[in-house]
DNA sequence: TAGAATTATACTCAACTTGAGTATAAGTAA
DNA sequence: TTACTTATACTCAAGTTGAGTATAATTCTA
């Protein structure tokens, strides 16, 4: 069998978790306080040591734990990223490879510094309040001067930015990620060595340490596809809520505003919902409150959210 | 940093590859024919040496293209696996992480005894003859009797097989395969030493090695899946192909037959196919050629195939 | 060589879903 | 009491889906 002969060269592998919750219309993610006083920050993550964690997901709950002690309630595995000069780039060193993993919490809030919204990172990504105008700005003219000389990244660009009168597709963020890393406009770009990369980052938006921000985005990517066809979203909500508040958890998530009525009448008949009698106290007609109905979890697996779009949030009347 | 000090056990990764393709209706994988004269097929795999592959998708191509020499399409990371107990399992043997990976090619035939039918791995996954009887037969009684004694599995199997009057999903490929073994009755189950594994598979479907059909199951589930939202399809049909074909190789993979008059309505008005003008000729009327319009692949990412299930083969008049 | 068999394609129709409203109800704040 | 705010009910046209019927163009067979 062809396996690699002993004086290779080691292989590491890291499990890093993008923790992702909500909290009043903001989209959080759980990062570490680190101790070295570095500027940028970074997921919890830490290595895969097979003689302790029997399984990946057992590993990465221990580097949660220990490092930022969140509840966590799903868990999936994103994606397992290899490529050289992506990572921890010191020669000699073991080649890192990173296992990204999505985690979803109800527990975010204010208590710590440490939950950050998701927007700092990837501000071209909220649509919520119409189209970002740093999108036409600064994001278009930089990457339409990049294709001049990449014209076989056409197609994909028009595919994940929506030009040309297609469609902003909210599901590929990771795919508008690494286009702008690939045409050297963010910072992780400039650290990792690639020749074209601008000296100060063109696009605004908060890098992270090693891979993070990728891991990120393809976590924000998987969460905002899979929310049409998996409840997911109720791993986000407390325990009981109102229409209203899940509407705008789905708003947050998606970085679109959606029809209310519509939405209301969509997930009333999805049959996840029970009417809990409560009501809520607030400004105006008070609302009903609703939970989720966890026995509706595995018997309708497949009929998640189908979002219509609204109108944006100024333009409402 | 927390990584693995010198002297931990060592990590190795395999890069395993699920090539599929479709032949007049049978469904497709290639394995490769070992040296060694192990009665248990494998897939290609080969293990990912950093020094030498930039990146994991060029090492598996290096495997394949050593190991069976196909011409791969659309190629997909699946899945990171690395449970202990479901891999090489020496002692004292560096620990084998897998990344599976789906391929899609099609170029396939009979001119190699290598691809064999992967309804042979998974024969309950076959329902184009309606639900295969081995179902109510063999595979229903022993599952229930061991759901007996694991209650706590009894949602996800009522979810993966359709048990109870739920739909039987045709993408839940990985989660029924991993009932079955985690229930002891696939060959697998018993060579990785489960305590309730049966010495005799009691399930009909032929095994493979390692975990390769684990990372079959991940492939077949995810292509069901994929076909829906994405013109995957297209990787797997020949240049011009007639619609009838192109139906038979969408049952072939999703294991169901379709309604003829609803999948042309679907097909036609998704603006994939570019009509020839030539004919085949075949018995009855002749049908017209068409090819995939490559432009339109970037251009309508997000309309797949939405498929109308229509009677079973056996029941057509 | 006529009719049967076979396969392809066109068209219909009711049920359901979706997008985009209008209308009304039930609270709080001035 | 009136304005403001938010929640909820209902409508309606357009589009999509599931399940046909009808008809056309071939080859096969007696």
């Amino acid at each position: 069998m062809q396996h690699s002969k002993p004086g290779e060269p080691q292989i590491l592998i890291d499990l890093s978790t993008a923790i992702i919750g909500t909290d009043g219309g903001t989209f959080q993610c759980r990062l570490v306080k680190d101790d070295t006083e570095t500027k940028i920050g970074r997921l919890p993550f830490g290595p895969f040591v097979p003689d302790q964690h029997r399984t990946m997901e057992i590993g990465l709950r221990q580097w949660v734990g220990e490092q930022v002690g969140v509840v966590l309630g799903h868990v999936e595995q994103l994606y397992t990223f290899a490529d050289r000069g992506r990572q921890h780039t010191t020669p000699g060193a073991p080649h890192v490879v990173s296992v990204g993993y999505l985690a979803l919490t109800n527990q975010t809030g204010g208590q710590t510094r440490a939950w950050r919204d998701i927007y700092n990172f990837f501000p071209w990504e909220d649509w919520r309040n119409g189209e970002p105008s740093m999108l036409a700005d600064i994001i278009y003219p930089a990457l339409d001067s990049w294709l001049v000389r990449h014209t076989e990244r056409r197609a994909s660009a028009r595919l994940a930015f929506g030009r040309d009168g297609m469609p902003w597709g909210e599901e590929y963020v990771l795919e508008r990620y690494e286009l702008l890393y690939e045409a050297g406009l963010v910072a992780e770009a400039f650290a990792d060595g690639r020749e074209n990369a601008m000296p100060t980052p063109v696009v605004p938006g908060e890098a992270l340490q090693l891979d993070h921000r990728r891991i990120l985005a393809t976590a924000v990517g998987r969460l905002r596809a899979k929310l049409k066809y998996r409840p997911v979203i109720f791993d986000l909500m407390p325990q009981t809520f109102t229409l209203t508040q899940l509407q705008h958890t789905a708003e947050t998530v998606l970085g679109v505003t959606l029809h209310k009525q519509n939405f209301r009448r969509l997930v009333e008949k999805s049959g996840f919902l029970e009417a809990t009698g409560r009501m809520s106290k607030a400004r105006g007609r008070p609302a009903e409150l609703f939970k989720f109905r966890h026995q509706e979890r595995s018997e309708r697996p497949l009929a998640g959210l189908r979002l219509s779009s609204g109108r944006t949030r100024s333009s409402e009347a």
